[in-house]
DNA sequence: ATACAACTTAAAGCCAACTTTAAGTCAAGT
DNA sequence: ACTTGACTTAAAGTTGGCTTTAAGTTGTAT
């Protein structure tokens, strides 16, 4: 069963221009053509375009990508290294994990500022409060502002 | 006690340009300039600076950062906008958290298929591998490719 | 055979978020 | 007074990831 890329875009919920794109950069070195140079994508294509779509909502850039794809093509002497760039990406998920972690936390910290000023109808209640008004969870953040990060 | 945006840069890790571009962006309205017109940033700075931080490691956008500094000068009347805009993006944090954990899942999944091909010399493993053969864990993912996501 | 939608390419355009460049000013030390 | 390093601005340049445009081709339906 093969595919036009308005199909496969449909599928992927891409513009056409977008596949396009990823091909011409490289991205996509499985997708076959028509007699006429018509792209045809198959079935086990979209294997490949799930493991874009990981890798992009990873972060990786598709440089990074390419490079992927590349080993992938070059077959069974790569493994190792795609493994190894697999097992970075996947320190770079944690990581951002942690960060987004932290991130919440000073969300929701603003987010109490301003439930309390709203409650209060001004920020300036702010300015006379001590630090055990604030609740504990908060605590460690304004530690580490106290210090310089 | 005063800063220069040099000073300033070396805190926070980023290059002096930054916050010079962040200024003419309106990012900045609290910062004061000397009679000379060299800006100098005060203590209290810094958790305008911590905020903008924070918003920009929720992933929020520079135009939609300098909508809440705004609202920040226009004082208390603009704290139910700034309060909407926080739980806003609280879910925003919580919707990447989500996609970073199922992005996690796919790499798990990939990792683990790349370490079983490196076993075995070959991705060829793969080709006749019943269903039962791959870890539980992913199944559900696997899952939901047979279906079109 | 012809019309028509969907495909093709190369090249230009766009947006966000900076960075760099050029030309000039400020302020601290000698 | 002069040097020097850090500051100032406006404007242009860069990068990543696409999208749009223009001109042309393919393939299916009548």
């Amino acid at each position: 069963m093969f595919y036009t890329i308005g199909e496969m875009a449909r599928k992927l919920n891409v513009a056409p221009s977008t596949l396009r794109y990823y091909d011409k950069e490289g991205l996509l070195p499985f997708v076959e053509r028509s007699s006429g140079g018509i792209r045809m994508f198959k079935d086990e294509d979209m294997d490949w375009l799930r493991m874009l779509g990981c890798l992009k909502k990873a972060g990786m850039p598709l440089k990074e990508i390419r490079t992927f794809m590349d080993w992938s093509r070059q077959g069974d002497a790569t493994i190792g290294q795609r493994l190894d760039l697999l097992e970075k990406q996947r320190q770079s998920v944690l990581d951002q994990q942690k960060q987004l972690e932290s991130t919440l936390l000073m969300l929701d910290y603003k987010r109490w500022y301003y439930q309390t000023a709203q409650e209060a109808g001004t920020c300036a209640v702010h300015d006379n409060l001590s630090p055990e008004q604030v609740p504990e969870r908060f605590r460690p953040l304004m530690a580490e502002w106290e210090a310089g990060e």
